[in-house]
DNA sequence: CATATCGTATGACGATCGTCATAATCCAAG
DNA sequence: CTTGGATTATGACGATCGTCATACGATATG
């Protein structure tokens, strides 16, 4: 509601931070809103109520509903990077890897939710526009290096495992009201990933 | 409900076929469109129009748009089930796990889409209402079971096979736009499942 | 205090959504 | 041909969708 305004000469800065910070909070409620109820489940007028705001105003901050589909699924990506980045540099390869695993198919443990947002928002990408793709494609690439990166992987073994925990997630998530089957798959894809990465590294 | 009296048992059935083949004709509709567009991506109005129909007809089959939705899961993953099973029983158990992997990654040849509907149906099934997991979920059993057979594998395996595939199903199809990466992907799994299929096997 | 500007709110538009009551059409049986 | 039940079509409802023109209110400047 209000902000801190600086006497300093950084009023103009203020100003125009307010929009921004406006922007960035529609772009954060909406990432998490696609990945619950799907990007066709979400209206604008539910993104903008959620973000404090009322629907109108939308377009004075996207041409449309699409734009703000590519850049939701450009900070989703960008929050898992970050949120992988520098996990456990201290810990030998090996356990990292094993952690980095375990904590990408656990999930959030308050919410239950699927840490990963890749797996949520993948089929949504792939049926729009050019411009949700590429970004999609480029949040896939940052996620890709960071695996390789902190799981102490090459490149290929990131990529597959990247694409078992999408999997894995995905498949999870969908047969959660069979809890016993949902933690067997979470179990067989951390022991297949195990036993490779362990293998080859 | 209702019981015809049998005195001529291939009118009652001829009776009975016609609004079974129109509603099996809107499953299979549906179930395309699903997986093409998403769940919430298709209207009743486009599904019926879709099977040659119109639109109001549409409750004379079925309670409601959740109830058509998990008949289509049941239906695409039936399809997926029948398409697999009696792949190549002549074959090694090695060499139907590759060919098995291999078609199933390959998807279709003609139309380029996915071959797994499990892929792009998994998160809009995991946002709806409890028939329709209870809908997938009783086609993921049956997949894998028919993926433990046709592959040759341990139930442990071919669970985590079937989510490597959703996997890089998913991710594969949402960089579409980039088809060097959407190989990569895809040729990252195949050598992964490859390796650990054999390495067990 | 007056004013211009920027950010947001109000309210409306055509389109489409899921749903349903009801009318029209088909077709086997008499 | 007539009839009656089974099947599909018509048309409409309230709600919600994406989009936009426009009016309001706060703020920084003079």
């Amino acid at each position: 509601m209000d902000f801190q305004s600086a006497d300093d000469g950084s009023v103009v800065s203020n100003l125009k931070t307010r929009k921004e910070e406006t922007r960035q909070r529609i772009v954060e409620t909406a990432s998490r809103l696609f990945q619950q109820k799907g990007v066709d489940g979400v209206g604008v007028d539910e993104i903008m109520r959620e973000s404090g705001l009322t629907h109108g105003g939308f377009y004075a901050h996207f041409a449309n509903k699409e734009a703000l589909v590519a850049e939701a699924c450009t900070c989703a990506l960008q929050q898992a990077s970050a949120k992988w980045s520098g996990l456990g540099q201290l810990l030998s390869d090996d356990a990292r890897f094993e952690q980095f695993m375990n904590e990408y198919l656990a999930g959030d443990p308050r919410t239950g939710a699927p840490a990963c947002p890749a797996a949520m928002l993948g089929p949504d990408v792939a049926r729009r526009g050019e411009a949700v793709q590429a970004a999609y494609t480029a949040g896939v690439k940052r996620m890709i290096e960071v695996i390789a990166k902190e799981a102490g992987a090459e490149r290929e073994e990131a990529i597959a495992m990247f694409a078992a925990m999408i999997g894995a997630t995905n498949l999870a998530a969908s047969v959660g009201d069979d809890k016993a089957l949902a933690a067997e798959i979470l179990q067989a894809t951390r022991r297949q990933l195990l036993q490779c990465g362990v293998a080859e590294g």
